[in-house]
DNA sequence: TCTGGGGTCCTAGGACCC
DNA sequence: TCTGGGGTCCTAGGACCC
């Protein structure tokens, strides 16, 4: 479903370190990093000395010697999140979720009972300062990427609205990384053909950029670019795939070890499968190297499930395929996507959770059992949650 | 102390079918 | 016997986003 009218985009600002800074009085006013290995979040006091999002943890910390380092509190921010999507969702219906700290609005409805979106913007501000505490950025603009910049450059803790009349001359000046799509390697590409501005990228041919960049990719800059973009706010969207990964550091693994990790990795998304309603055919593993080079490995099942049992056997299949390239390259992350969602069948509930759960550890025991021996089925795998149930491992 | 954890979408080649 | 075009699905990789 889509709506249209007027489009607001509300950024919660540095919001995993304006959530610490909030619960910790003592971090208000100063540098703060989330994160170990890599930040996730800084604040702005930190961004002030160069310190970024996804930046490695030694190189914010010799950049911003002083800045208080926490570690995430994920439990916190989502309970953040929700309180601030709450605040969305007494202003307008027509609100599309992009990620846990950000969204667009559609206040077209609202002309009439809620005044101009630059008050209805004003309000969601104050609302969600004073309700979950924060502070929030809001683009408003007439399109969903425009409002999206908007908000980009509004940062922090602003409100820009983009007058109709005044689109282009508010985008072409922009340098190309402001358009959504545009990283590293298509920004390098661009600036190889002497295009580092909107407007130069609005002067290019189509042909040219399709060229560039791929039939998608290209068409799509050369839409934004010339200010053509008719995505609507849509709700009702639904996730396309469900994953877990783990970093898993330097030292050498042992397939046992590994298989450890899958375990847990599988148990953790096909629950998360099951809490949704959804079921699956295709497994995937993701593979990082030592030298941070990757790979996936996936398979597509004939019939679509959500037990962890069939997943979890595919994917050890997956991973014991892969070993010799592990043993080549040494493994820093192992991950696994579940994909190809479809809704449950409502004809065929699932069985209730404990015999679920019991059926699916059965038919893993006795895969094991079938593959390796007795003797195989060694232990259980327990991975700090008591509730679970015995998983057995892959021997080394 | 080099490198987290969750996603989306696109491309390209091969298998397979009509 | 040789030769088509088109479509779908699967797999793997890659760019990008927060």
């Amino acid at each position: 479903m889509t709506a249209e009218g007027p489009i607001l985009h509300a950024d919660l600002d540095s919001f995993y370190a304006s959530v610490e800074q909030r619960d910790d009085p003592a971090l208000k006013g100063r540098p703060v990093i989330v994160g170990g290995g890599v930040v996730l979040a800084a604040s702005y006091e930190a961004k002030a000395y160069g310190v970024r999002t996804a930046m490695g943890g030694a190189q914010a910390r010799r950049l911003c010697p002083h800045a208080v380092v926490v570690r995430p509190r994920m439990s916190a921010y989502l309970a953040a999140s929700r309180a601030v999507f709450e605040v969305f969702h007494d202003t307008t219906p027509w609100v599309e979720g992009i990620s846990i700290d950000e969204a667009f609005l559609d206040v077209g409805g609202l002309a009439r009972i809620g005044g101009r979106p630059s008050h209805v913007a004003e309000r969601l501000r104050t609302a969600v300062a004073e309700r979950a505490g924060l502070p929030i950025t809001v683009g408003v603009a007439r399109t969903k990427f425009l409002a999206k910049v908007a908000s980009r450059v509004a940062k922090p803790d602003g409100l820009l609205v983009v007058p109709h009349d005044g689109e282009l001359e508010f985008l072409h000046p922009l340098p190309v990384s402001a358009l959504w799509g545009v990283g590293k390697v298509t920004a390098e590409k661009l600036r190889a053909r002497g295009i580092t501005t909107v407007g130069q990228l609005a002067a290019s041919e189509h042909v040219d950029l399709v060229g560039l960049l791929g039939r998608a990719a290209g068409s799509h800059l050369h839409d934004l670019a010339h200010n053509d973009d008719p995505r609507r706010v849509e709700i009702g969207t639904r996730r396309r795939s469900i994953g877990a990964q783990r970093a898993l550091g330097r030292g050498r693994r042992t397939p046992a070890e590994l298989d450890i990790v899958l375990v847990a990795l599988i148990d953790r998304i096909a629950r998360r499968l099951r809490a949704a309603r959804r079921v699956c055919r295709t497994v995937t593993i993701r593979l990082r190297f030592a030298d941070f080079s990757r790979a996936t490995r996936s398979h597509t099942l004939t019939d679509p499930t959500a037990g962890t049992g069939v997943l979890l056997e595919a994917a050890r299949e997956l991973l014991v395929a892969a070993l010799p390239l592990i043993a080549d390259r040494g493994i820093t992350l192992l991950g696994a996507a579940l994909s190809n969602l479809a809704d449950e069948n409502p004809f065929q509930p699932a069985l209730p959770f404990e015999r679920q759960r019991a059926t699916e550890l059965d038919t893993a025991l006795d895969a094991v059992r079938d593959r390796f021996g007795k003797a195989a089925v060694t232990r259980a795998v327990l991975l700090g949650r008591p509730d679970d149930l015995e998983v057995p491992m892959l021997p080394d």
